[in-house]
DNA sequence: ATGCTTGTTCTGAATATTGGAATTCACTTT
DNA sequence: AAAGTGAATTCCAATATTCAGAACAAGCAT
């Protein structure tokens, strides 16, 4: 493993999640590398292009590079562009926040996001993350994927709770699964954040492959079953809409599809 | 400079600006590398989960990480949201085409945009990047820098034609982002594709910093002096409400202050 | 002025990287 | 089934690079 890389890619990292500038003594410091060492990753960084130097404080930052590549990563931008308007129109049905995520890791990343007019505990942005196992988008997509006890553990590892609610036994996550799978959409009841709850449905792609998930957050109080439900018919038809938006047919699906859902 | 952190930012790009996955040879082959040092640079980005390989094809591409870490960077985000609002209630009023652009060397970058309904020849998405002496954003950007003719030389470069109406004189171009100046927004005139016009105006932070433009494009068919007079005003009027979100206060404003204009 | 902090440059010593060859692997063809 | 192909991966010794500490420079507060 190229070990200068590495180091750099950490430095990179760390400019990328810090707002303001960094010094080199910053990076030396919070990375444990020689200040020597630190200015000529640095330097290296801003010849490349990937950050730049303040000439005045000569403090560095990312640059728009890692902007522009990160809009162009594929998965994101397809996705993304093509499930836009579906986000949109579902948001404006609904009024509520409607986000489209995709499953890494244990973790789902926001790829696109409508705010609710409405006031709600606002936690997600445009490329955060948060626990597949917290939330609806990802109970959906693990769901859609038909993970066991077994492959659940070692893709989550072990459940962390963020809530009294969280689901931190495995088995007890494949429960829940089956149930998102027979009602055919997952719902997140405070599991993530005291007074937030969601509802998550898989988007598949042409080979009925689940490639994201379209999620709705709902504050507590908005939250009865019946409530629920209606929102959740009204996801289901977006995600369906959205799903044959990138060439998915639901006339393929067979008894153990995943997409197969009943209403 | 670090060599091997460069070759490894170079093959990350690769990867990004790849819409595919690449196999070893391919990245070794564009790159000019060793197979077994392409190999040991593309486990490192995996490693360090920059990059995915699949484990049919074991083939690469770039994770999602460059798409989060690209949410993040500062200028970008703050910028972006804080601006939004403003572009879409742009965009509605208008109907056209609207998009929120940085100055980043002799180019401007995206950083957001709402499409026409209308059809429009749409070349433009977040992320990309467009010469600035070309596009209204970029005209008006630079006009707002107050930049002269020998400054303007340095930043930019050769003025490259992309069409014959492209200004390639750089006391040509001082010319016009003086008439940008005085009349308070730019306007391009086919200048980086046929058939598509643009205005723009600068939007300033709370130090009367020019921090991005706001731009529309439009077909050229729609673009007619008055129709373009019209939309300018409303243009002129989003970027000044843009401003203020931003901390900007027009009675701040001096007679030297790049700023001012006129209505 | 003087001392403190921080950015940058310089150096030999130590170490990681390099690229060609050898090996494994996944498929395809005979 | 066996051999053949093309690619990914592993190995290894030569070598070029990086490392860390010291020295220097520059800015700032005391």
């Amino acid at each position: 493993m190229d070990s200068t890389l590495a180091k750099g890619l950490h430095v990179l990292e760390f400019l990328a999640r810090l707002s303001e500038g960094a010094r080199v003594a910053d990076v030396a410091a919070e990375l444990g590398l020689a200040r020597s060492n630190a200015h000529r990753t640095l330097q290296t960084l801003v010849q490349c292009g990937w950050a730049n130097q303040d000439s005045k404080t000569s403090s560095y930052r990312a640059s728009l590079k890692l902007f522009e590549l990160g809009a162009l990563v594929d998965g994101a931008v397809d996705l993304k562009k093509l499930l836009h308007p579906h986000l949109a129109q579902l948001a404006a049905a609904t009024g509520e926040t409607i986000h489209l995520a995709v499953l890494q890791g244990s973790e789902i990343i926001y790829l696109d996001k409508f705010d609710s007019p409405l006031p709600v505990a606002a936690y997600s942005h445009i490329g955060g993350r948060a626990p597949a196992h917290c939330v609806a988008s990802g109970k959906a997509l693990l769901a859609a994927l038909h993970y066991n006890a077994q492959t659940l553990q070692t893709q989550l590892g072990t459940l962390q709770a963020h809530t009294p609610h969280t689901i931190t036994d495995v088995h007890a996550l494949e429960a829940e699964l089956v149930k998102c799978r027979n009602q055919g959409w997952a719902e997140n009841r405070e599991e993530w954040r005291l007074g937030v709850c969601g509802l998550g449905v898989p988007v598949f792609n042409a080979r009925a492959e689940p490639v994201a998930a379209i999620g709705m957050s709902v504050p507590s109080i908005r939250f009865t079953r019946a409530q629920a439900r209606a929102m959740a018919f009204k996801l289901c038809d977006a995600a369906l809409q959205a799903s044959q938006a990138l060439g998915f047919s639901p006339v393929h699906l067979t008894p153990t599809n995943p997409a197969r859902r009943s209403r």
